[in-house]
DNA sequence: GTAAATGGTATTTTTTTGGTATTGTATGGA
DNA sequence: TCCATACAATACCAAAAAAATACCATTTAC
């Protein structure tokens, strides 16, 4: 639904957005109108033409403040359909979310996302766990492992170990692990991720719907506390497309 | 963002400077609100014509108060950007060695040891590095690779990685890693370790002297600090018998 | 299917910002 | 006096960011 014009994008504040550049003005007023609730969850923006129209500015200035809403998170894009308000998420939600692109990635296309999980339990850690989480043979991990769907359609395959320590039972997880997590006080701060293409084994290849041997998006992450130790270790299986790559992000301490 | 004009170059701040020309004068005042905090790292100074026109001086004036700033390293231009507050060095020259218990087992089993180094270097890190360190891409790694001896007989390669926070400059670095860890009052309480037989490729077989496919005993070992932290991250290759399994160790604080 | 509406992108122009050469001016010493 | 040096101001150059223009691609409505 299209709001009014006049009661985002009026004059004053326009005007009294503080200083610098044209498109910093627009985006902190509309980030303005999200926060005080003028814009509100799921509410479409009016057309990038209109705006620039409005306010009297170039399109392409509009679109550079949205640009940096949207890379927050705050709004969503849908090609041919319009610019929206985004489902508010946690702070380390969205911005682990910037590192996995997941949910972004299918926000992005307009998809709807959910999971299967396929397991979930508590273990005793493998030597890979022990190693990269730095745990004792004596601890415990929870592992949870699900199928991510996009649109209906079966799009990744992840596996997901924590520390007992700060998950001892896996089963409150139903949506997002890392909601869970700060929950608990347990708040990573940075990821590191290794993106690489494999070419699927026969029990990912059925579970994702697809032959054997298709190309796959293999990604694995670690994320750590600010204290460096490392909270999550997670391996997903993607669909798609192929690349390598190392990316790491700086979570602020909210 | 840029700083208020007022907060920083208030008259008093410029008369109050003491004596001498008005770009020295100048000068202190950046120097001031830098150290101070009132322009913090990041920050981007007002644009040399903004400060010139506020203080009342030329801009050339302005421009070689900046210029003593920047050869100094507090201040870092970018040409058609600005002029931004530099990111502080660490003034502790951090001299880290290298971690083994190498020396220690031939001991235990009366052996005399010793090493031969195969390469000490500083690297932008690998993706296995990056994930196992935690490191970011732009930081940096130390790496210590040398040749095992016991009793003159080459047991052993060992391939070590340390984040180069920790240590700088792997040339430092003689006899015990552990030694120099403790030096620099870095010390690892707990250690990590997988062991895994293998059969020996030909660069390694070649430089242990044993025939190419000759079992291997592959040890990879993660060292953590008291928070968690992981501090060195070990490959190595030992000739000998063959086993697997995982042990975790904790290292007495000495 | 077609057309309208909407976001996406490449290119160009303008503005902002640091960089440099030139000139003027005072000061101090031979 | 004369010259060398430091200091300061003016004018112009170059790189980067900001903004505008024009055109492309996808979605939706009919």
């Amino acid at each position: 639904m299209t709001e009014d014009l006049s009661a985002i994008f009026s004059p004053e504040r326009l005007s009294g957005g503080g200083t610098g550049p044209l498109y910093v003005k627009l985006r902190r007023t509309l980030e303005e109108a999200v926060k005080v609730g003028r814009l509100k969850h799921g509410d479409a923006l009016p057309p990038e033409r209109d705006i620039a129209e409005f306010a009297a500015v170039s399109r392409v200035t509009v679109r550079k403040a949205i640009d940096d809403l949207v890379s927050e998170g705050i709004l969503v894009r849908r090609h041919g359909s319009g610019t929206f308000v985004a489902k508010p998420v946690s702070k380390v939600e969205q911005r682990l979310s910037q590192l996995t692109s997941f949910t972004e990635d299918m926000a992005r296309r307009g998809m709807t996302a959910r999971s299967e999980w396929l397991h979930k339990g508590i273990h005793t850690p493998s030597p890979d766990e022990m190693m990269i989480l730095g745990l004792a043979a004596d601890t415990r991990v929870s592992r949870l492992s699900r199928l991510r769907i996009a649109d209906d359609q079966p799009l990744a395959i992840e596996h997901a170990s924590v520390s007992g320590e700060f998950l001892p039972d896996p089963s409150v997880v139903t949506t997002s692990l890392y909601a869970e997590l700060e929950k608990r006080q347990v708040r990573p701060v940075r990821a590191v991720q290794r993106i690489s293409a494999t070419n699927m084994k026969e029990a990912d290849a059925g579970l994702l719907g697809v032959p054997v041997g298709a190309a796959g998006l293999s990604i694995e992450r670690i994320s750590y506390l600010g204290s460096g130790r490392a909270v999550e270790f997670t391996r997903s299986l993607y669909r798609g497309d192929a690349y390598d790559f190392v990316a790491e992000l700086t979570i602020g301490a909210n």
